[in-house]
RNA sequence: GCCUCGGUGGUGUAGUGGCCUAUCAUACGACCCUGUCACGGUCGUGACUCGGGUUCAAAUCCCGGCCGAGGCGCCA
């Protein structure tokens, strides 16, 4: 479409022709200084009155701040200038003026809120701080996904549109489908089983969970990005070896493909985690909690986390750490329960020390303990049949575990709402963009 | 679902009954300015979420709606 040089790779010499949304405008009389922005970069470009035609200085006077322009002209080299280069313009050409009342100010010069930056999320992309998030998190799934292929699994896609009831806890959004009953699937969990357990083996999945929870917090959302994990002939000890390797690797891949990002994030050096991360027992957990004096009251055994409890524990730990040997009362009816230890399941949680990353266990493959499970829980094993029925036919053990992809980033950059690393988040009160 | 807090120019804010003809920054307009890098200077443009109530007097107090932020629960 256009012939144009990227900012970045703009070098003295030579007429180039750049092309980008018009950062700022500094007039100061006689001198006029642009900055010009595109995706690579900020590039000054330098307007002399006196060298100029009436024509260029009256197009110069048009453009407001964020007009996408096309400058032709020399890079030369100017000790003075940001980046010790600019740009000597010879012509002007406005593609789109912007309306000067701007709904945000890309140059950051004043803050916007979330919710003004979420509501014109387009606007937002051109600060650079908002593209940085993105380009990470775009590393953070890329390596993910290549560390998947290394170790031998395929990336599957299961339906999002699903006619069985909640697995348990959550609540999903109901939706018409030609006069049936049908929801929108909370997790990929029952179909990734079936397909690793049935003959693939190995397969992962990133895509998005629904769970229609009216809550109301800076670290959760009714859509959500999971990455999904689940391989047969591995126990659940083999599952959190792979899930501290990935999140391993996607900081190793972000700390080094992604300086320039990180920098305009304010992060001058990512701090890597180690593994393997230390492993604590539920009952330990339990422990660390009520002796850190935090709680108001004393947590009893059985009970769920609070998340101040999981704060105290973060604050302990101090790093990524799994928490094991969950009772099998409060961890869902597919996790497998401890061979001696019945009470206990194989079902284990990954967590930072600001909130829950990974869930995942080793998963109940014997049809009958399986139908067992799903009574012992309330549930109806009928409703569940599709997926019960084909463990009659050889369901080798497997095991595996899902990944909150937006908590990953959210707590790797540590931001402090986990909107900021979703384009167009949904809660509960946000359905637009 | 339970609970708390908030809504002032395009954006971000100050202002808790009369001193508000509403502060400051940024943006935009005019003028001055040839090395800015949050350019600077002078002047100007532009706002109290909506409806009802209390009061001599409401941006400010009360009630309701709408919108937003957040805590808990639950989870990723």
């Amino acid at each position: 479409m256009y012939d144009r040089t990227l900012i970045n790779s703009s070098t003295p010499g030579g007429t180039i022709t750049v092309i980008g949304w018009v950062h700022e405008v500094r007039d100061l009389g006689g001198l006029t200084f642009l900055l010009l922005r595109d995706r690579s970069g900020i590039l000054q470009a330098k307007f002399e009155k006196e060298n100029l035609s009436q024509e260029i200085l009256s197009l110069l006077d048009q453009l407001y701040r964020e007009s996408v322009v096309l400058l032709t002209g020399e890079i030369v080299e100017e000790k003075r200038a940001p980046n010790g280069i600019e740009l000597i313009p010879k012509t002007i050409e406005i593609i789109s003026l912007s309306d000067p009342n701007l709904p945000l100010d890309p140059s950051g010069k004043v803050t916007s809120e979330l919710s003004t930056r979420l509501d014109k999320r387009c606007i937002d992309l051109r600060r650079p701080e908002s593209r940085s998030i993105f380009e990470i998190r775009s590393e953070v799934q890329r390596s993910i996904r290549q560390h998947f292929y290394d170790i031998d699994c395929i990336e599957i896609n299961t339906p999002k549109i699903v006619a069985t009831g909640t697995e348990g806890g959550t609540d999903l959004f109901p939706i018409a489908y030609f006069g049936k009953e049908a929801f929108m699937n909370q997790s990929p969990q029952l179909f990734k089983q079936l397909v690793a357990g049935g003959g693939i083996e190995r397969v992962f999945e990133i895509g998005p969970i629904f769970r229609a929870e009216e809550h109301n917090t800076t670290r959760h959302l009714n859509e959500a990005t999971s990455i999904d994990f689940e391989a047969a002939f591995i126990d659940h000890e083999m599952a959190m070896e792979v899930a501290e390797e990935v999140i391993s690797i996607a900081y190793h891949s972000v700390s080094e493909n992604c300086h320039e990002q990180l920098q305009m994030l304010g992060i001058q050096k990512l701090t890597l985690p180690q593994i393997p991360f230390p492993r604590i027992s539920y009952t330990n957990a339990i422990e660390i909690a009520n002796e850190s004096g935090d709680l108001p009251e004393p947590l009893n055994w059985g009970d769920d986390l609070s998340t101040q409890a999981e704060r105290s524990i973060g604050d302990i730990m101090n790093s990524h750490y799994f928490i094991t040997d969950w009772p099998s009362e409060i961890k869902p009816f597919y996790i497998q329960d401890q061979d001696e230890s019945p009470e206990l399941s194989k079902g284990f949680d990954l967590m930072h020390p600001s909130m829950e990353l990974v869930s995942g266990g080793q998963r109940e493959n014997r049809y009958e303990f399986l139908i067992n499970a799903l009574e012992n829980q309330g549930l109806n094993p009928s409703d569940f049949e599709f997926y019960v029925d084909m463990f009659r036919y050889g369901m080798p053990p497997h095991s595996g575990w899902g990944m909150g992809a937006d908590r990953l980033v959210m707590s790797m950059l540590q931001l402090d709402n986990v909107r900021e690393v979703v384009l167009f988040p949904r809660d509960r009160n946000r359905l637009a963009p």
